[in-house]
RNA sequence: GCUCCGGUGGUGUAGUCCGGUCAAGCAUGUCGGCCUUUCGAGCCGUAGAUCCCGGGUUCAAAUCCCGGCCGGAGCACCA
């Protein structure tokens, strides 16, 4: 009866105690392991929203704790406030995505909107031993008291009216906000915010239906309790938590003392930030409803969606949460240190192409030669195979397509270079077209010349490119025809512009979404 | 205001518990060079910190003690 089934345990976790790969921080040892002899660690969202970048500390370390000792690693979704914090079916969905996106895949799944019979019966037992009474004092007054460091009236009766109180509460004779389960601290505490803790409240939900159970429960825990009896009914032996909830550490250690079981050990690590990032639940919200932003992964946001889509990798994230590890201080990790980190994870993997931007047309006149340029997909990586693009003159010209910008770079060079094709010479911009005459074909000699190198794409053989940049906006461009191979989900550089990630593809578009330079 | 917790180069971090080998390591970023048919990756070098400030203990302090300043968190019938 205490314990609650596991819903879920599709993850079996012996086997998987995690190796650091070289190179990469290794953890520092979790302190207390010893005294437990094995480790179980979880995550509590509540699931009202989509999970960002500053839950990382919290999923990644408890995750990856419970991997490095072979222990257990438990999702629990906190989901009991049908009120102000109402959950919503769609994000139990969202965040367990998350967590399999970041490879933090959990042993034992648990819903607290399920539990209320569990809360029901500590409730009880803490009303028998005379560790919790219900109040029914309109709230200012028992804050003054609070204050006076005096107990209320409710605080004195038997535990025998306490459970016929608690029993109104159930059947509906309270009505909301009419009474309060509270657990007994000591009331000289300093902190004036651990003294006497509410534990259980009325929500009335007719009004605020929970979206998993409705209006089948009237009485609902507050954070400290439910969290507190699941952090030991489920044997978790470290809670690695925001430092928001340090005094709720304070408070728990009451209800532990009048059950007399042992505080878990508890690790408080401070805020993660990520510059100019979108961190807040209410500010997400709040611009999606307003479509301030696209949605949950809007480039914008810090979400982990928003990462995905971008191409950051799960183990960038990883990496920079173990660098940064728990700490009690607050942090802002640069993009510069994330951009690094992927870069050198998507380096090796990422097939090298041809696609330009705000382009204007280049003529190289007199050019007669059918060409087929063969380039390798990756400078250093011959594995990766190669592609081909085709040179086809019509009327004795070939067409390219070429960055405006790089007409700046090109235009005071004598000779100038066409990344794997030839040097050109000449170069005359009339009207919106520019135009430049065949110079040679081979490398040394730009070299020798010192001339530019710029990319390229022929206008009879290409695709359309779209791409959605780091500020959201959309820019169109041309690439070259082997792009539209690289496969969904996949990671691409374009060559001098950056990676991006391959989003959708559609006849001869494909759209991308800008990753980093 | 009250109760806690922190403060190491631009950013992140190591060292702080058990004072000396730390005028402080690493990563990222800066700048310069090499390499390269990319402005990517790689390689080499450079600059950048009086370890928040003041006092004390000590032969010796980033490390211990006290005071100050600054920053963060909590002070919901939220999580």
């Amino acid at each position: 009866m205490d314990e609650q089934k596991v819903l879920l345990s599709k993850y079996s976790f012996e086997s998987k105690v995690v190796q650091p790969s070289k190179g990469e921080k290794v953890l520092p040892p979790l302190p207390d392991v010893e005294k437990y002899g094995t480790v179980v660690t979880r995550f509590a969202p509540n699931p009202d929203c989509v999970l960002h970048l500053g839950s990382a500390r919290a999923i990644i370390l408890s995750h990856d704790y419970a991997r490095m000792y072979g222990g257990k690693f438990i999702l629990r979704f906190e989901d009991t406030d049908p009120r102000l914090k109402k959950a919503s079916l769609l994000f139990y969905d969202s965040i367990k995505e998350d967590l399999e996106w970041l490879g933090c895949e959990w042993d034992e799944e648990y819903i607290q909107s399920d539990r209320l019979p569990i809360y029901y019966e500590y409730a009880r037992r803490l009303l028998e031993v005379g560790g919790a009474y219900v109040c029914t004092c309109e709230s200012g007054v028992f804050k003054k008291l609070l204050l006076e460091k005096k107990p209320c009236p409710c605080r004195l009766l038997s535990s025998r009216e306490n459970i016929e109180r608690f029993d109104k509460m159930l059947d509906g004779t309270f009505g909301e906000g009419e009474a309060v389960l509270r657990i007994k601290t000591d009331l000289e505490h300093p902190n004036p915010a651990v003294r006497d803790w509410p534990a259980l409240r009325i929500v009335d939900t007719k009004k605020h239906p929970h979206p998993r159970v409705g209006s089948k429960y009237r009485v609902w825990p507050l954070y400290n309790f439910s969290a507190g009896l699941d952090d030991h009914l489920m044997g978790i032996t470290h809670i690695i938590r925001g430092k928001e909830h340090y005094t709720n550490m304070i408070r728990q250690k009451y209800m532990y003392a009048h059950l007399k079981w042992e505080y878990p050990t508890a690790i408080h690590y401070g805020r993660l930030k990520i510059e100019g990032g979108v961190l807040s639940k209410s500010k997400i919200m709040q611009g999606i409803s307003k479509g301030l932003y696209s949605g949950f992964d809007d480039p914008r946001l810090a979400t982990f969606k928003a990462l995905r889509r971008r191409g950051i990798l799960p183990n960038t994230i990883r990496q920079i949460i173990h660098e940064v590890n728990i700490k009690p201080v607050d942090a802002t990790i640069s993009w510069s240190t994330l951009y690094s980190i992927n870069k050198k994870l998507v380096d090796p993997i990422a097939p090298r192409y041809f696609a330009v931007f705000d382009p204007i047309v280049l003529v190289i006149k007199n050019f007669v030669e059918e060409r087929e340029i063969v380039l390798r997909k990756h400078p250093n990586l011959d594995s990766m195979g190669y592609r081909i693009i085709r040179l086809t003159p019509e009327d004795d010209v070939i067409k390219v397509y070429i960055s405006k910008s790089d007409i700046e770079l090109v235009k005071n060079a004598n000779v100038f270079r066409l990344m794997g094709f030839a040097n050109l010479t000449d170069l005359v911009l009339k009207d919106s077209v520019a135009e430049a005459k065949f110079h040679s074909f081979d490398m040394e000699t730009a070299k020798k010349l010192n001339a530019p190198l710029i990319h390229w794409v022929p206008v009879n053989d290409c695709i359309n490119v779209l791409m959605v940049t780091s500020e959201g906006s959309l820019i169109k461009g041309f690439g070259e025809r082997g792009l539209i191979e690289a496969p969904l989900d996949s990671i691409v550089q374009l060559e001098r512009e950056g990676f991006a990630r391959v989003d959708s593809k559609q006849d001869n578009t494909i759209k991308l979404y800008f990753s980093t330079r």
